[in-house]
DNA sequence: TCTGGGGTCCTAGGACCC
DNA sequence: TCTGGGGTCCTAGGACCC
């Protein structure tokens, strides 16, 4: 392996990133334990290191650590995705700057591609990705340098989590690969979860270097072949390339639990038709039309004392659309006919698929919706949205959310992007 | 009557990611 | 009372075709 002569790739990676962001307008927060919740205020899904030292685990329930929380002063935060949406784009565009090819790989991390970069020195450049990305933004990120995606994961995983790193690491030896992958567990390799690693540990696979060593055809004939490709990267042969496309989505889901259960079907109703609009304004955003609309409903699982019924249903549509009034009303047409009376309800969600681009739509010899009309109401209700914010024009069956809205009690302020919380400095 | 075998498409289910 | 949401990819198996 010589790291001069081939192709590198870059994670960068936000530490701890929703409660990051919550800090850095709240400077107060540092140093203390800080968690942020998921919709609902229902798991723990960002925590600071000293929530971590307390040993809070990451999906814990909240309900389930209360106690220990307000015991140990750690500071909750409802997730705020507007604020963390936000961030990201700043985080996003700061790492655009230090290569033509990246990969937004989630809302927190990226791969750059060092390519063609031979004549830079790659750990001077990797530490200065690291301090001008958080000058700018306020959030501090990882790098990890290698030569395939998976092992730039685990180069990552060292940077962040071994202090002699300071925040990067890079593998450019054979050596170092060797000695990394020897303390790297299984379960921590990207690609491998929970299931494939305690298959694995069964045969005596507990790190990543015991998975290098492993026979390839039984690597492929039990993981597949996208483990038979983590077996490979992590050996040092990139198989996983940069994806610079922003690929059409395949599906759209919007779904949610319900801030309490719920009986009535005109409750849930106005719930699908928030779902469906939501799904709706998401494919005329990229362009796109959907042919098929699912439902589905279901009580909570975790409840083994109360009855329980989950269903969904498929309608199959006559014309792709991407009109909140049709898909609204496609969408209220399959609930009616898997809701039943007489058991608590939990969550419900809307998914379109059959996802086609909006030009050059095949149309129905017996269509009799009024297309033009529809695209110019849907037209007027996204500029006045955009305009004013979200929701302030809607379906008359979107209701008022009150009953099964969201629970976020402990919502931070919209910092970045909302001018009635914008901070005021006073001087 | 005989009832092979290769190809394609679709779907459900299971794994994974953050 | 209270247990996230939004995705992707792969495989096996059935239906269907010639």
């Amino acid at each position: 392996m010589n790291s001069n002569k081939c192709n590198m790739f870059a994670l960068v990676d936000c530490n701890n990133f929703y409660v990051s962001c919550e800090r850095v307008f709240n400077p107060s927060l540092n140093g203390k334990p800080v968690v942020v919740l998921s919709n609902n205020d229902g798991c723990v899904i960002s925590r600071s290191n000293e929530a971590k030292a307390l040993g809070i685990k990451m999906g814990e329930p909240a309900f389930k650590i209360e106690p220990f929380l307000k015991r140990y002063n750690v500071i909750v935060f409802s997730s705020n995705y507007i604020l963390y949406g936000d961030m990201s784009q700043r985080v996003m565009n700061t790492l655009a700057q230090f290569s033509p090819d990246i990969e937004i790989y989630s809302i927190d991390e990226a791969f750059l591609s060092l390519g063609g970069f031979e004549f830079f020195n790659i750990d001077e450049y990797a530490r200065n990705i690291r301090e001008i990305t958080t000058k700018n933004t306020g959030i501090p990120v990882s790098v990890g340098v290698a030569q395939t995606k998976t092992l730039a994961k685990v180069a990552n995983h060292f940077g962040k989590k071994h202090s002699e790193y300071k925040g990067v690491c890079i593998i450019n030896s054979d050596k170092k690969r060797i000695a990394l992958l020897k303390q790297f567990k299984i379960v921590d390799v990207w690609g491998i979860g929970r299931q494939y690693a305690k298959f694995l540990i069964q045969f005596g696979i507990n790190t990543a270097y015991d998975l290098t060593q492993a026979p390839e055809k039984w690597v492929k004939q039990n993981l597949s072949v996208t483990g038979l490709r983590t077996q490979q990267e992590l050996l040092g042969i990139s198989c996983v390339q940069m994806d610079l496309s922003t690929p059409a989505k395949k599906a759209i889901c919007n779904a949610r639990s319900f801030g309490k259960m719920q009986t009535k079907l005109p409750i849930i109703t106005e719930a699908v038709s928030n779902f469906a609009s939501r799904c709706a304004y998401k494919l005329r955003k990229q362009k796109a039309c959907a042919n098929i609309i699912m439902v589905f409903i279901h009580t909570n699982q975790y409840r083994q004392d109360l009855k329980q019924y989950a269903s969904s249903k498929v309608i199959s549509l006559p014309v792709a659309t991407n009109s909140t009034i049709e898909i609204v009303h496609y969408a209220n047409t399959a609930l009616k006919s898997i809701f039943k009376e007489g058991y608590l309800y939990k969550k419900a969600g809307v998914i379109v698929s059959g996802i086609v681009s909006e030009t050059g739509l095949q149309t129905a010899l017996f269509d009799t919706t009024d297309r033009k009309k529809h695209k110019k109401i849907m037209n007027a209700v996204d500029t006045l949205n955009s305009y004013y914010g979200k929701d302030k024009v809607m379906l008359a069956a979107q209701g008022n959310k009150i009953q099964w809205k969201l629970r976020q009690e402990k919502l931070s302020p919209c910092y970045t992007t909302n001018w009635n919380d914008t901070i005021i400095v006073k001087i």
